[in-house]
DNA sequence: TCTGGGGTCCTAGGACCC
DNA sequence: TCTGGGGTCCTAGGACCC
């Protein structure tokens, strides 16, 4: 049985949050921080998105207004941003019994029974501000969807003061109608196409919608929504982490990659990356796809995408193994000769995607394996020796020696609360 | 010059089987 | 001459999310 009231509570701009924490001088001014490899702008302040900074904006295409107003321009630092997740996470511990972590900047709380639901998300918002510097806001519903609902009218209008509730049935009666339907969580770009030319613009205008019409405009999905605008819950309050299906690592080059080599490259680094993860996740996988590809933005150059899938037996989290096998991907989707790149191609992006991902302890044996692994041994001193000295001190020499695989990061802030040596001095007088 | 990365779920359609 | 129907499994691609 789930909740009967449930409240999302999210971080204001959060990448930007957590770098203001540290850095007091980006509060006030607009700041913008950008994907890897410096690429585009994946969290803007207020103040950004009032300069008329998107989502996703390419960083040389704005780079005039960056020049004119003074925005602050930073890199990504994941590892901040996982490490400000988790102590928001553990306020919100402090307020349900039931935490549902979504996001990294977004967690599900079981709100039943409460008696002063609004104070009670106040006294959140207050506590989180004050424990981990950060501003979030908190919508309050019947089911996830309306909670949803809630959480966008809070941020947008600040008349609610960081928390809207629309458990009770009069006050949805009078907002609903004033949430457009591409603000719905789960109704994209697409199915908000659909529901227009079928005259819904409203939230309240597709919780009238009946059930069969939804199923048939969209799928069983649009269906759900459907149900939870009506305050039915029927996307479960997942607690419990469950089993993940598959993990990716990819990345853009940052330079063009023209020959083989220098696509293998790339897929060496990434297979390590995912082996890593497999490893801290206690997982192994069964599937390896390794794909490369061109730019998608350079139509009028020769185009080519490749992608193999390979089986990995035994399943495995060894680097050695997925390395291997992601260079028969690659060979096999190869055009031409090795040594020849005939198309002329540029590739653009590469990466290395696993699939059948099973717990280390569940993994099915095989009739000609030795019982003991050798390789575990030597995976965890790999894992050992880049833990204390730092990512990518040891690699395969696939990996390549050169720099020309790194990834640009130019404006890079400090790993506050990870790193000692990176936490700044003050000098006391 | 320079355009992110990592997930989930659903559906349609093909292959195969009896 | 007549040329089924129903089930499962798998995959590719779309849509959506943050």
């Amino acid at each position: 049985m789930g909740p009967s009231s449930i409240a999302i509570s999210d971080s204001a701009n959060f990448y930007v949050s957590s770098e203001r924490v540290f850095d007091p001088s980006l509060c006030g001014v607009p700041v913008i921080v950008l994907s890897n490899n410096d690429g585009c702008a994946v969290a803007r302040s207020d103040e950004a998105k009032a300069l008329g900074i998107k989502m996703g904006a390419p960083v040389h295409h704005i780079k005039d207004k960056i020049a004119a107003h003074g925005v602050r321009v930073l890199s990504s630092n994941y590892t901040l941003y996982g490490d400000m997740s988790r102590r928001v996470s553990e306020v919100y511990e402090d307020y349900s019994p039931r935490v549902e972590v979504y996001s990294i900047d977004e967690c599900f709380l079981d709100f039943d029974g409460f008696r002063d639901r609004e104070a009670h998300a106040k006294a959140l918002v207050a506590d989180v501000k004050r424990r981990a510097g950060i501003p979030v806001r908190v919508g309050i519903g019947p089911s996830k969807t309306l909670a949803k609902c809630a959480n966008e009218l809070a941020k947008k209008n600040p008349i609610f003061q960081s928390v809207c509730d629309l458990t009770d049935m009069s006050i949805r009666e009078y907002l609903l109608p004033r949430v457009p339907v591409s603000d719905i969580w789960g109704v994209g770009r697409a199915t908000t196409c659909k529901l227009q030319n079928a005259g819904v613009f409203t939230a309240a205008q597709l919780r009238g919608m009946p059930l069969k019409k939804a199923r048939a405009l969209g799928t069983v999905v649009l269906e759900r929504t459907v149900a939870e605008l009506r305050g039915e819950p029927c996307i479960a309050f997942e607690d419990v982490e469950p089993q993940r299906k598959g993990m990716a690592v990819t990345r853009s080059s940052g330079t063009p990659m023209t020959d083989f080599d220098m696509v293998m490259e790339a897929l060496t680094a990434h297979a390590t990356r995912a082996a890593e993860k497999l490893r801290t996740h206690g997982l192994v996988a069964g599937t390896l796809t390794a794909f490369y590809h061109t730019s998608r933005f350079k139509p009028d150059k020769p185009n080519h995408r490749a992608s193999r899938t390979a089986k990995l037996t035994p399943m495995s989290n060894d680097t050695f193994d997925l390395v291997a096998a992601a260079r028969r991907c690659a060979q096999a989707a190869w055009r031409g000769p090795r040594e020849r790149n005939q198309g002329g191609f540029e590739y653009a992006k590469a990466g290395v995607m696993l699939d059948d991902l099973l717990p280390v302890a569940q993994r099915p044996l095989t009739l000609f394996e030795p019982l003991k692994n050798r390789s575990s041994e030597l995976m965890i001193a790999l894992d050992e020796i880049n833990g204390r000295f730092g990512k990518k001190s040891l690699v395969l020499a696939r990996e390549g020696f050169k720099k020309r695989t790194v990834m640009r990061q130019q404006f890079h802030s400090p790993r506050y609360t990870t790193r000692i040596s990176d936490v700044p001095v003050i000098r006391m007088s």
